[in-house]
DNA sequence: GATACTGTACCGTCCGGTCGGTACAGTCAG
DNA sequence: CTGACTGTACCGACCGGACGGTACAGTATC
């Protein structure tokens, strides 16, 4: 009977522990402490320090992809452009699941070496969006863009409210559309 | 006789740490061997790691100020627009002097309570510069392209090869001129 | 001899990881 | 039904090393 919410509250405390302390106090024992277990029961799960931050890069990379697939279904997938697929999906997910790029922070700090499947993933991705339709270079400060309100959010930045960041994302996707649709 | 140079090359250690290891491994130690003096001699220049990281981010945010004074000297100074120097500052900045920011992933990894000073500059100078000239939306795009620009050579994502990335640059000067000077 | 700096030795704590053991649920021969 | 055995999940004590920080003696220059 593998309890699979167990691993998944182990993931989510070791995210708590990199916004709340910082990635560098993310440690084996402060994540047992939070998900209520004991270092050995987390080890049990963990072997090593290493199998945590892939299972976190890991977990964040599907639930981007998750994310993706839920944004092209409410978009009804005709016209939609990738472009325009990703900034929503980098809005939705900077809304919602903004936790989970803090594995991208942990993994940078603790062993940076394991972003290096990531980075082929993302750069593969990112080459076919935008070399698919519109220019480079507008469509490039729109993805851009979207990364970077979506890192600032991160680093927990907050130059905008709100407010703000809900109009410039709306900005952001009606010049895609414009860039993608109208050559 | 203050050897301003020891502090100095204290902290590009520090920096080189960061970016090699990972902030998390950002020790004094660490920083001392790089250095090339003993841990003893690191901590009468700062004696405490905090003391370190503050110092790491106060460098950072003067070299910056730095750049943004080179590049608003080269330009003449006459119709250049806060934004297109914000722009042009993150190019040098992260051509030149891309290691500085490493700074900021060190101070988010190990005291995230400290980019508070950082923070409330940034978003002084942020608004300041939205607000002045041009419509808010297409200003904040061009400036947060900049930042994904610059966060993302940071977290060492490379998505653009060397010639891509200045295009972009350019591209990026050439929309914030059209966007500021026309009304 | 004061100032600026460096090195050595050390302390208490924390960290990643190991290990022996426990609780328990299921299984299956007798 | 029972007792022997297996696999999963977890605990907590412990180890060796690394860590931040202290204390202090030594050196080199003015």
């Amino acid at each position: 009977m593998p309890r699979v919410s167990c691993r998944e509250s182990i993931l989510a405390a070791a995210e708590t522990v990199v916004i709340e302390a910082g990635a560098a106090h993310l440690t084996l024992e402060a994540v047992a402490e939070r998900a209520g277990l004991s270092k050995g029961g987390l080890i049990y799960h963990f072997p090593t320090k290493e199998s945590l931050l892939e299972a976190m890069v890991a977990r964040m990379a599907e639930r981007f992809e998750q994310e993706r697939e839920r944004v092209r279904r409410q978009l009804g997938d005709r016209n939609a452009s990738d472009l325009v697929v990703e900034i929503l999906t980098l809005q939705g997910y900077s809304r919602d699941h903004h936790r989970l790029s803090a594995a991208l922070l942990a993994v940078v700090a603790n062993k940076p070496e394991l972003i290096g499947g990531t980075r082929a993933e993302l750069r593969k991705r990112f080459h076919r969006r935008l070399t698919s339709r519109g220019d480079f270079n507008p469509c490039a400060v729109l993805f851009f863009a979207a990364l970077g309100l979506h890192f600032h959010d991160l680093l927990n930045l907050s130059l905008l409210s709100r407010k703000q960041r809900g109009e410039l994302y709306r900005h952001l996707v009606n010049e895609a559309r414009k860039e993608v649709e109208s050559p």
